[in-house]
DNA sequence: TTGTACGCGTTATCAT
DNA sequence: ATGATAACGCGTACAA
């Protein structure tokens, strides 16, 4: 009969049968460790082709109480700056041998908080989050387990573990700066609303400060929904208020700063006279629109390398800086009045 | 002396120690199962509080053989079309008690085979990957072990097991002969280079067939490095051929027809009379454009949604249908000549 | 309702 | 250079 159509899959006891050798020679031979000679080495990997072993990583981070398995949780993918952020991590994470386990929070304190019980169940050998803003339930089980833990995307003094980052709130306040110095002063901030992304939040208070500290009007901020971010920015414009129309409108993100600028052209403005645009990240989309956006430029690949390194550095016993700042930088562009 | 600074994490032994039961009972009222009286549970679960104790699921995975782990197979992330669909599948995954173990190919199908072997290791319940263009070791491995394989974004007579997709060869030729009966007659297609993108290559042969068949000039293809988007079609237009020049160009997607279009205009040409421009996808970005861009709009939310039932339903025995073939949507812009 | 014995596939440790 | 044995933490099968 038919052995129930079943996934029948080769274990080192079979390889070791079928070579004539011993569990372990195999197992060495496999991993390729010293203590096996070349001849035997060679017979046990041509049994390995023939069988199609394959090693089961199950119970290797069994035995060895954690697996090569590292969590990662972003708040979105709908959003290139990770991606961005991802592609310098995972290369060199996967590099080293381990395998992502990938969760989306949508910026949902809980969802992260959920996932992270669902992700220690496998035991994996470090945790990699967006932000430094989690459930009160995340840091403890992360620190009380003693899981290396990289923060990632901003900064604190107070990381779970070890932290490279941006500071959201100086960030704010260095554009803020640069516009209000530029004569603008009825600023607008088109995002989410307050609490669902702690650095934007971050950077309205930068952004105030910067306004507040030359007494213009105080900055307004207009709350759209999540949603594909050029309709974001559209919402975004089509919320501002009629009466006492702002003269410059800060959005989270560049590419939602664009929807805001196609609309607000639609409706027959002039940027930069009549509204200033100002985004953040400084996405490459700016190197293809007519007139660049003002904008904030952020480290993203070097974050997500720079934080890979280090976490490997922690797997690897060796304490990495807790704490790390990357530099932004601030790219004046034509979407805000010159001067 | 401190106990070798080590995560130290109770096993259901602990927890069957403390609460004076066994180890059996804690597994039941653990995992919720019956035969354990109400009181008995209570006590259980308290100490599980008490001692932070979480299953391991890699002792749980070993012992039943296969794990709660899915591996997914992305070309990319710098894309938002793979977000969309992963949307739709990802939550169903999850609410489902999977995780999902994430990779990005950059369409290499090298990666996508490394990658596959390294996550063989953790004996997933199931594979999902983009496409059904793969390296014959891939298909021959997920075939062999008889894992749930779901393929999406394409279909195929022969897929490794089950498949949810659009037929590209079809999208591209609908949309050939909707710009070809426009009037259009020197087609150019703008895209990375044959090979890399197994569907692109699929609608560059619909596209093809439906210019050859009105006895138009051949399509020209243009190659452009992988890049940002809307640089890809910044580049792809100044690649065009200066004379003879196409009067109307194909793109890998919206975003890269958007970068066409801003430097189409740039260098002077006015859209869509001196040149047409067509994109694929049918992203949201064109309900900002001030003209809507002439477009596939490709079901991306409900392949991934579609799919993951598809896969649930067989992980859970029931046979789905192996081949579903979702429709495209046909989107006449402002981009190309009305008429 | 509760408990006992065994095995899952691997690696560490200690022999030989 | 190679092998025997004992874990690792859990679930299945059966017994009480």
């Amino acid at each position: 009969m038919a052995k129930n159509s079943t996934v029948c899959r080769a274990t080192i006891k079979d390889v070791a049968e079928k070579a004539n050798v011993s569990l372990m020679t195999v197992s060495r031979a496999v991993r390729g460790l010293n203590g096996v000679s070349e001849t035997t080495r060679q017979c046990v990997l041509q049994v390995v082709q023939e069988l199609n072993y394959v090693p089961n990583g199950n119970a290797r981070a069994l035995v060895q109480a954690n697996s090569k398995l590292i969590g990662l949780s972003l708040p979105t993918l709908f959003n290139d700056v990770f991606a961005d952020a991802l592609l310098g991590m995972r290369r060199t994470i996967e590099q080293a041998g381990y395998s992502c386990l990938v969760q989306t929070t949508d910026y949902d304190t809980e969802r992260e908080a959920k996932w992270t019980d669902q992700l220690l169940e496998w035991r994996p050998a470090a945790v990699i989050m967006t932000g430094v803003d989690h459930h009160a339930r995340v840091r403890s089980k992360l620190r009380g387990d003693n899981i290396p833990t990289l923060e990632i995307w901003d900064v604190t003094d107070d990381p779970i573990d070890i932290c490279v980052g941006i500071d959201h709130l100086a960030a704010g306040h260095e554009l803020g700066v640069h516009v209000a110095q530029l004569g603008y002063r009825k600023p607008a901030f088109v995002g989410p609303p307050e609490g669902d992304d702690p650095r934007a939040d971050k950077r309205v208070a930068g952004l105030i400060r910067a306004f507040r500290s030359i007494g213009s009007d105080p900055l307004q901020r207009i709350t759209v929904e999540p949603n594909n971010a050029f309709l974001m920015g559209q919402q975004g414009f089509d919320a501002l208020p009629q009466t006492n129309r702002p003269d410059v409108v800060f959005f989270l993100n560049d590419h939602i700063a664009f929807g805001g600028m196609m609309a607000a052209e639609r409706a027959g403005l002039t940027v930069p006279n009549d509204l200033g645009i100002v985004g953040f990240n400084g996405l490459d989309l700016n190197h293809v629109l007519a007139r660049p956006m003002t904008t904030m430029s952020t480290p993203r690949r070097q974050m997500g390398l720079v934080g890979a390194r280090h976490l490997l550095a922690r797997l690897s016993g060796i304490a990495p800086p807790r704490n790390t700042h990357l530099p932004c930088t601030l790219c004046p562009g034509q979407t805000t009045r010159a001067q």
